[in-house]
DNA sequence: AGCAGTTTTGCACAGCTGTGCATGAAGATT
DNA sequence: AATCTTCATGCACAGCTGTGCAAAACTGCT
């Protein structure tokens, strides 16, 4: 060998039949020495564990997933997974299901038809245990192979036929967005949305317009391209640049909130919250930022993962059963853009709702 | 350990075999039919597909990729991945892995030792093709044994001995800040840091001071327990609440740029850049939100994320040679909290660095 | 029909592990 | 000392795939 100096790259990975040629005992001491309760003699197995700590030995849990059937491998789906809640959601889901001993893949895809198939591919070809799907639709073709193969499929935000749901109570946070924004005396109220219609999404701006037409107030809508903050800052163009603008916006999210915030006060010279309140939703770690305060609806990340694993071990435990749905309030976390009147009363518009004052 | 609760499979997935049965032909058939180029009848394929698409067949990756020694997946070890910008980079990795046919796996652990040792017996045991390390360093151990089993292992913004590093020009960084400063004509410069000493944020660090002290300028030093926001604001109240605060603060990373902005803005009442000039890095997206419009210095994750690439395929194909150390340049990006004084040039500090002017 | 040449197919093995079963050895009991 | 227990060990199989090799089937031609 030329090359002592710089340890080389192995070639292959060693396997437990090296390990036991090296102890001077059979495979199956080695399969058993790496084995919890399995019958071997203390000192067969001190003689295993030296041969393996020697050659670098690690159990190939590749080939043990295919003889067991459980590859431990759980997909999460997701696009643009650095963006808003998201990038929570993912951190929370993936620490999880480490914690849980699971092993989590990330797909990182469009949302073209193609991208989403090719996903399908690849969580199909490993046997993954579970699918987690944070954004965009799964095929209709992948939910129906992923139920024949026993693969709980867990879609958030959405409703797809035949697959287990997490849902936000969204419903609620844009009714008592209005009744706030009512409660103030505000007349003109302002709703910041994307064209992209997700189910989530769509069902805040519903409830939202539903309260308020309700208590008899006008809403003016303003729509981004997506529903991240420079969408935010082209609705508020929209919005604010109207001969008589919103008093108060609710906005869908807190990425269109903070770009209607920060077009309103340096493009608009508006101070908010003084001439203009804003609601957000998602609660993501900007909106408590000093610039922001923004009075937003928490969706708890981590309380979002375990419902998460909670469904999926539900669904494995009965595969037979009708798809299902988890509810996950959000409670409403009050700081400095939109503050109630003094009379404010949450409950009037849902009992259960939490308010969480925020420092 | 924890595996005794675990949930087993409820059903099968479906095997070739099963597919061989239907479709009356023997399972090498049902092989040759999912692989590209082999010799089979059109007719039989057909067959093949159409008992597959009866059955929900998908070939079994793992399987395959036991056979062939490659599984394709890739790890990433990352601690906090939702925040600045490892989201980004954890983005911008997986959507690039995916495109090359890799599958990530994202091992979301802690800085305890315990936690590295876990994410590295799951890497090994799953045959992981290469590791990438975001953040932390990974033990000396897991070092060895990835060699010793011919994994690459890529290190960001560390220097561990006998793998690969991947760096940004750190010290250009530092010292184009001090001497845009110096140009300006400030006399008293900040500098924020953390306790956390990573390499990467020491450098950035080191050369600031030292330019500063060329220069024949002083540098009070405020620093944060990790480099988060939080962190931002607290180093801020350290150095901002001083008799003679200084004039112009460089952040070695932009949430800590941020967290001195609002902190400065809203508790001390001070004007950015009027009163107080800013400099960050990484070019997180908020740091070019309105509200900020933060001056920094760009470290573009694509770019970095086809760089991990590139060194992966290299040591893959070079399994021999000693470690090596890309180096990739973040050119500054300007923008309103800190603007160079006319005369200046960044030529004077490093000749090959580029300057963008934001919008 | 008979033969050569080409294509297709099935067998068997390799790749790596966990585990039931039978065997052998050591220890315990009478 | 002989028998019974207990325990550790190795064999062989299962789990699912890709592929070399030889046999079979098919095509074309005389």
């Amino acid at each position: 060998m030329a090359d002592a100096h710089y340890p080389r790259y192995a070639r292959h990975f060693t396997s437990a039949l090296q390990v036991a040629k090296l102890a001077g005992v059979s495979r199956s001491a080695v399969s058993r020495a790496f084995t919890e309760g399995a019958s071997i003699a203390p000192e067969t197995r001190d003689k295993v564990m030296q041969a393996a700590q020697a050659l670098g030995y690690h159990v190939n849990d590749l080939a043990r997933g295919l003889l067991a059937r459980r590859s431990r491998l759980v997909g999460i789906v997701v696009t643009k997974p650095e963006e808003g809640i998201r990038a929570q959601l993912l951190a929370a889901l993936t620490a999880r299901l480490i914690r849980r001993g699971n092993v989590p893949i990330v797909l990182n895809t469009g949302l073209t038809v193609e991208e989403r198939a090719s996903a399908q591919r690849i969580l199909m070809g490993h046997m993954a245990e579970a699918v987690i799907v944070l954004s965009g639709s799964p095929p209709s073709s992948f939910v129906e192979a992923a139920r024949r193969n026993g693969q709980p499929v867990i879609v958030l935000g959405r409703s797809e036929p035949e697959t287990d749901h997490l849902m936000t109570n969204n419903a609620a946070a844009g009714r008592t967005a209005a009744a706030l924004f009512h409660g103030r005396g505000f007349t003109r109220l302002g709703l910041v949305s994307s064209w992209a219609g997700t189910l989530s999404l769509t069902e805040r701006e519903f409830a939202f317009q539903d309260e308020a037409q309700r208590r008899g107030l006008a809403v003016i809508v303003g729509r981004g391209e997506v529903s991240d903050y420079e969408s935010g800052v082209a609705a508020a163009k929209a919005l604010l640049d109207r001969p008589s603008p919103p008093q108060a916006v609710f906005c869908v999210n807190d990425l269109l909130a903070l770009g209607l915030i920060d077009y309103a006060r340096r493009e608009r010279r508006l101070a908010v919250p003084e001439n203009l309140s804003v609601i957000g939703f998602d609660d993501i770690p900007q909106a408590s930022w000093g610039a922001y305060r923004l009075t937003t609806f928490r969706q708890d990340p981590v309380v979002t993962a375990d419902q998460v694993i909670r469904l999926i071990e539900w669904r494995q435990a009965h595969p037979g059963l009708p798809s299902a749905t988890h509810v996950v309030e959000a409670p409403m976390v009050l700081r400095e853009t939109a503050v109630p009147a003094p009379g404010f009363c949450a409950d009037e518009v849902r009992s259960d709702l939490r308010v969480i004052a925020d420092d």
